[in-house]
DNA sequence: GTTGAAACCGGTTGTCT
DNA sequence: AGACAACCGGTTTCAAC
């Protein structure tokens, strides 16, 4: 089932702030508390919205740098991609990795330390990968935009 | 002031699933829950926790696609950068965006329905910018990993 | 889909150690 | 700083419309 106008409004509000109070919600869009209750039960038992977290703050805590990295493979290896999907899943400072058409095999988001760190994690984990042949990485110097919430026409 | 073992057990807990009651946390880290609480309260004003977000599932809401662009601006002219930053700003198709070091000047994570969606994108908004002189698009074939949290040691 | 009521449970606060 | 207990408010379920 997709969801209509009302349950678009519902999820653009919780993908932008997820304390708010069925109350709260119900009152932005002019509904009462039970159907609001009913639709946000409906849309997490559906799949519609995955989960809730709380974003931090990664400067705060000392992570500083992030990295955008182009990884290439050595397609001659047999189970190259198995192998780094499942290394990848397993290091901390990957959160983004996809397989990605064009010049290279795959976009990984890393977020470290600082530059020594980032240092260490390249040549001890990453390029330490039997599978990987060549890796390009562009260090971020400035985000001008992040966010997690995707538009919901 | 910087979070100790403990405060950082619970941001831990809470970047992985923000719908944990206090109760529940406090369960977790053995302690009860007033201090749990408090420290929750703390982290949140002191800036360590940023905000709470549901997270939705974009296929089931009909954006299957994912790019990654590399996009490098025409430095000849005057305010390129404040330009781009302002309308990539207002740009719901990106979720990320950011300056990096490299060839090129930006890299943009954009999240689309379709590749038809994506040429429009493309054609009237993001190459439609003045500042803009090249892309570059790498199309996402598969995610292989995907989080927003940030590991808290 | 709305209202109202009731039970329940988590958040919140105060007090004590 | 942590434990305990009491209170308050939101969630959840139900019935009736």
């Amino acid at each position: 089932m997709q969801p209509d106008t009302t349950d678009k409004q519902i999820l653009n509000l919780i993908q932008q702030n997820a304390h708010l109070t069925i109350k709260e919600i119900a009152g932005k869009i002019n509904l009462s508390v039970t159907p609001v209750h009913e639709r946000i039960r409906k849309l997490e038992r559906e799949g519609f919205i995955e989960k809730y977290v709380g974003l931090l703050n990664r400067r705060k805590l000392g992570k500083s740098l992030v990295v955008y990295c182009n990884v290439t493979l050595d397609k001659q290896r047999k189970e190259s991609f198995e192998d780094f999907n499942q290394a990848i899943g397993e290091m901390e400072e990957v959160l983004e990795c996809s397989v990605v058409s064009g010049n290279f095999d795959y976009m990984l988001k890393v977020i470290v330390e600082d530059g020594e760190a980032y240092n260490q994690f390249y040549q001890h984990k990453l390029s330490a990968l039997k599978s990987v042949l060549h890796i390009s990485s562009y260090f971020v110097i400035s985000e001008i935009k992040y966010s997690t919430a995707i538009s919901v026409g």
